[in-house]
RNA sequence: GGAGAAGUGGCCGAGUCGGUUGAAGGCGCUCGCCUGCUAAGCGAGUAAGGGAGUGAAGCUUCCUUCGAGGGUUCGAAUCCCUCCUUCUCCGCCA
């Protein structure tokens, strides 16, 4: 959510970078409604002044009752001026519950247009139209060379029979995986490997919430009220699946304030994420890319202003060493403006080498959202001055599961149709290579 | 799921039969005094949000907020209703 105040105050520049995300946002409704709020509020809180000081005379004149009452002196006179002194207040009473009928509706009005609003593009976010538009910032490694004909990791997981793809559909649907065996326990490796790196060796929280969550806790994070069809929703309970730990784990200190002193927060989870992917049939049907649920480990940072965009290299960094470590060919992109997500100031993409797709693919997504979610979460923290301030949130994949185990299954193939695990892993996983010989 | 109890400021905790109680008291914290150091002591201060006044900081003033929402009333932390959460007991379950 932006600060009325700036939009208020410097709409124009509001104005421009709507423009540079190609949002269309009606800033005049906003404004108007603020206009609105504001003269209503001057003349009900006028009159609710008014009348509590004459609701307090009463006061006054009931306490002389009371004391009169004791000492037996007679309080005919008193109770009288009592009843005469009920009927301004009580006019005014009317007065006040019809201009509060006229309050609500512009308020509510006003709040749903402020949710609907996306962050502005930090100055640093390249300006363009759409994905087309995105910088590539670096390219680490480079592409394996194959002298067979790689193969894509839905064939060399169904071959080595690791991931079925047909008895998930059976069970659950399209868009959904069933890991079997070593294919089951290389996600849980993965899974390991990336908790312990970022708990142990960058310093992170473990954390572990729940999947299910509420309607405050996505509107604090931005999904909601916009993107409710991208959610799985339990409608008998008012409860919805995480799309990303983002939502849980920011949500942690939603309506809190946190001590002088007490940021950063680092936390990393993991958990299953859940995406109705509504809009997207048709692309991506096959292997792990586009899923309806998918392991995920998240990196989410709470921290001050200042150093936000410091704290967004880092994390940014955190994730490649993931990538880096497993020897995966990647690039980092920063998304332009109009390639931006919707509560995010400036995001970078991880994008690692899938051979399958003779492209890369996003595999990591870090993003600053400066106090856009904490805004609305209402997360703040004490500065220096012992002034409320809100805080800064990021966060970012360290990294998609499923994916890579997808970019590990293809670039580390063997002609033979075997994977070659990654050093990194084999601690965690025990083998150094998935074949057919392992299967049954 | 059933029965009972409770939800007050950063924390603990008091709020009488509704009336200067935005809220006693304590802890914590901040500043000052005192003091070889530390500790103790003394004094003052210490919620958040919104509106208006001023260009900002600061200050002044008004409004709102005692789990959430609604109701009664001139007036509610205090009375009534609904919901949420926590605790205890029972049931059920991993």
């Amino acid at each position: 959510m932006l600060d009325i105040r700036l939009i208020r105050e410097d709409g124009e520049s509001v104005r421009q970078a709507m423009a540079a995300r190609g949002a269309d946002i009606d800033l005049e409704a906003v404004m108007a409604a603020d206009t609105k709020r504001r003269e209503l509020l001057a003349v009900l809180e006028a009159k609710r002044a008014e009348r509590n000081s004459a609701s307090e005379a009463i006061g006054r004149i009931m306490r002389q009752v009371a004391q009169a009452k004791k000492a037996g002196e007679p309080v005919a006179d008193l109770l009288a001026a009592a009843e005469e002194a009920k009927v301004s207040p009580a006019r005014l009473g009317e007065e006040i519950a019809t201009l509060e009928g006229e309050v609500r509706p512009v308020e509510e009005k006003l709040r749903s247009l402020l949710l609907e609003i996306p962050n502005l593009p930090h100055s640093s976010v390249p300006r363009g139209r759409d994905e087309t538009d995105n910088q590539v910032v670096r390219v680490w490694g480079e592409r394996p060379a194959f002298d067979f004909q790689p193969r894509a990791h839905w064939e060399l997981a169904e071959d080595l029979d690791i991931i079925d793809f047909d008895r998930a559909a059976k069970i659950a649907g399209a868009r959904f995986a069933l890991y079997k065996g070593v294919g089951a326990r290389l996600e849980r490796a993965l899974i390991n490997f990336m908790l312990d790196t970022h708990t142990d060796i960058n310093g992170y929280t473990e954390v572990l919430p729940p999947v299910l969550v509420n309607e405050a806790s996505l509107t604090g994070t931005g999904q909601l009220p916009k993107f409710a069809d991208d959610l799985f929703k339990c409608a008998d309970d008012d409860l919805w699946l995480i799309p990303t730990a983002e939502v849980p784990v920011t949500n942690i200190h939603r309506d809190e304030i946190i001590d002088q002193g007490g940021l950063p927060f680092k936390y990393a989870a993991y958990t299953p994420c859940f995406r109705r992917e509504a809009g997207a049939h048709g692309r991506e049907t096959r292997g792990l890319i586009r899923q309806h649920q998918f392991n995920k480990v998240e990196l989410v940072k709470f921290v001050e202003p200042e150093s936000s965009y410091d704290e967004l290299e880092s994390l940014t960094a955190e994730a490649e060493g993931i990538l880096q470590a497993l020897g995966l060919h990647y690039r980092v992109i920063a998304l332009s403006t109009g390639d931006l997500g919707f509560s995010a100031a400036k995001t970078y993409d991880l994008e690692v080498w899938l051979p399958s797709y003779q492209d890369f693919k996003e595999i990591s997504s870090c993003s600053n959202f400066e106090d856009f979610q904490a805004r609305r979460a209402n997360i703040r923290y004490r500065d220096q001055s012992d002034k409320p301030r809100f805080v800064h949130t990021l966060n970012g994949s360290g990294l998609a599961i499923g994916r890579t185990v997808a970019a590990i299954m293809e670039n580390c193939q063997q002609p033979d149709g075997s994977i070659t695990i990654p050093e990194a892993l084999l601690d965690y996983l025990g083998v150094e290579s998935i074949s057919l010989k392992k299967r049954r």
